[in-house]
DNA sequence: CCGTTAATCTGAACACTGATTAGATTGGAG
DNA sequence: CTCCAATCTAATCAGTGTTCAGATTAACGG
């Protein structure tokens, strides 16, 4: 659309915007770099004053997508409500985590196999804090013991991402989007009724750590809002 | 090693472990065909008389992977044997299945993302396979209710399956091979025992279909040992 | 209004890639 | 030994990611 050539400021969004669309097209490497910056009016080499490599640009788009993954699962599981149904919110968190995958594919696939490697990224609600939420206030309200709590949501979290992984890679085959819903709701009722009822051994489950939480506790105070790998030259 | 020029049948699988050896220094696609082909000391050209392109090594790489994974699974739910614990099987079959996806992520990416793009595909046993086999056994012993059976092979590989993803993918971490045995044992008792304790909805649940299962079932009688894509023109 | 300056983009180049083609090399069958 | 199908090579093409010296732009102080 906007193709005057100075964008100031902006051409870094249109660069991703351009990226996402290119992926939905023609997947997650069937474009180039030279085709994002022409799409968008620009030069190849206008790009590498906003991203350090291909990858980076790739890396970007990834967390600006789960953020997006992050805020569906959000507004899914706060819609559920607290109603007579306690496992209602993950459960409406899993099915939106499970439809996204199902819908979009191709930047599924992008954001999934690139998640976690943007140096930059600062994700508000990301996939695996609404997962938490949600436990805790299973917990809150009684509906799951609280020895069970430490690290279910790691297990919860790869039920949901194992459904979208298997759907969004074509291993799996679902007759439309009901269909998903269903499947979705089994598997995670399935998980959540099988934590609740199960016995932890002497001395508790071990820890998983996610990179996304990781991330955040490492980087306390300094903000960095572009990403550092700039300068670093490149590998190999 | 073996660098002579014609290797005569051979080629095809020298390649095939060249590549798997780049996909493990370099991840699964920070190599090219040229380095595959002269690490076999072969011309590049020469590869495009076995493959019909890159695309189609990588795919046959895939599939000769996950053959291995399928059997890695297996025989450790055979060694799980028909103890006291019902659920042995499975859980094993899980355990190794994750466990393989840790201890070689770069494998496992490629296994899973370009899983289901070979048209020569013919798995004896694959994953989907093993899962299917040890539900029907847990019927059987009656330690699973027979109206939970349909479609929940898809609820347990799932649930592995997003386990070993996120694990390859490094977006959730582990301290060591243990954890990773617990979590996955943690994760899929949780959902067998989530399964058999469901009411199924009236009309039962809805079928998925495997993409493997699919192939499998689309070619009947017609029995190619060798991958016809060779001899194929190649697309476009 | 002008000139300075920092931000932003361009053009040309480099090494490398996947892929195609016509022709050379090989090893075994007759 | 001869022939021949299987197998591999050499040369080449368009296109890629990346770098860098220099041109273009927008904004601001005077």
């Amino acid at each position: 659309m906007n193709k005057r050539r100075y964008h100031h400021g902006e051409l870094r969004n249109a660069l991703l915007d351009a990226a996402e669309a290119l992926v939905r097209e023609h997947g997650v490497v069937g474009w180039s770099l030279r085709e994002a910056s022409a799409r968008v009016g620009v030069s190849p080499s206008a790009a590498y004053h906003h991203f350090a490599s291909r990858d980076a640009l790739v890396g970007a788009l990834s967390t600006r997508v789960i953020a997006r993954l992050g805020e569906r699962m959000s507004s899914a599981a706060q819609t559920a409500g607290p109603g007579v149904d306690p496992q209602g919110g993950l459960v409406a968190a899993g099915r939106a985590y499970v439809r996204w995958a199902l819908e979009d594919p191709a930047v599924a696939r992008l954001a999934f196999g690139f998640g976690g490697r943007d140096p930059g990224a600062e994700i508000a609600q990301h996939p695996h804090d609404v997962v938490e939420a949600e436990l805790d206030r299973l917990v809150a309200v009684g509906a799951l013991n609280a020895a069970a709590r430490p690290g279910a949501e790691f297990a919860v979290w790869a039920a949901m991402h194992g459904l979208a992984t298997l759907l969004a890679d074509g291993l799996m085959t679902l007759d439309g989007p009901e269909a998903a819903d269903l499947q979705a709701e089994r598997l995670l009722r399935a998980v959540i009724t099988g934590l609740t009822q199960e016995t932890a051994p002497s001395g508790g489950w071990p820890a998983p750590r996610s990179a996304h939480t990781e991330r955040r506790a490492g980087r306390q105070g300094t903000t960095t809002d572009e990403p550092a790998a700039t300068a670093a030259p490149p590998p190999r």
